[in-house]
DNA sequence: CCTCTTATTTATCATTTGATAATCAAATCA
DNA sequence: TGATTTGATTATCAAATGATAAATAAGAGG
């Protein structure tokens, strides 16, 4: 097996999900809140509750501005931030109502742009799918650390 | 088969996908040009040449930025560009000499980080993983437009 | 030839983002 | 206790990006 062909194919593939993720996620932030701030949101709605470091570690950012932004997104109300009872210096940061109403109405309007996609898909594709999914997820997309 | 379920896998691997070319391509640009000119580098390199309009289009940004960071990149004397004779607006756009070798490192740098995420791999996973990509590029991250 | 459209550029602007240094307060440790 | 480390903030700055209006210049169609 050619692994030069293949690395060709998974830039081709990657490029190909990062155009559509972005076709299918264009648009559904509110104008409120900038791109970094959306991608904030997103990593706090699926790991609530989480520590501005540990943002700050999987968003690849400098500490001080991830804590500029979390200030931002507290002024806007769409997030809480709840003080550790043990040690001080922490704290924990979850969506507020707000925050979890704006994730979720554009959670909702990414499902029915990704279910328009698959619209044509067989109960055969679908399983296909699946089944490429998790295959590639734990194959080739698999995550180093914990 | 409950399409919710799908769409959370959707979901999640786009975020692996996103969180792993992330990874394999982290620091393989030159400090000489920023993020979205590499990018830009990337996509002329895929499909060169090109016209101004075609990368804007990929992309997504208006014109005039893109012209503005063309300009930057010929500046540099990354690219080249090329007028049509037929119609003397367009033109098309190549990496030069200089071009051709740092996206030549880029891509050596970033497939061999890619060689040993897979160098744990049996032949019968390099298939399924072949498999796994060429069934979702067609089936899901496929292009609507021509 | 005159208008309309297309491809691109120039100029300008506000905003976002990234990077750095300095500060603060609480925890840890010697 | 005093020094150091850790988690987070504030302040500031330069650079990158995005958006808009306006200009240029060449095709296309009547």
């Amino acid at each position: 097996m050619d692994k030069s062909i293949l690395f060709n194919k998974f830039v081709s593939f990657s490029a190909s999900v990062h155009r559509v993720t972005h076709e299918l996620t264009k648009d559904v932030k509110s104008d409120s809140i900038t791109q970094v701030q959306y991608k904030i949101l997103e990593n706090i709605a699926i790991s609530q509750p989480v520590t501005p470091s540990e943002i700050n570690d999987c968003m690849q950012m400098s500490m001080p501005n991830t804590s500029r932004e979390l200030s931002k997104l507290s002024e806007k109300n769409l997030i809480k931030k709840i003080g550790d009872s043990k040690d001080k210096r922490k704290q924990y940061i979850c969506l507020s109502q707000d925050g979890e109403l704006l994730m979720n109405e554009a959670f909702a309007s990414i499902e029915s742009r990704f279910l328009e996609r698959i619209q044509n898909a067989t109960k055969e594709d679908l399983k296909d799918i699946e089944r490429s999914i998790d295959i590639l997820q734990t194959k080739l997309f698999y995550s180093n650390y914990k």
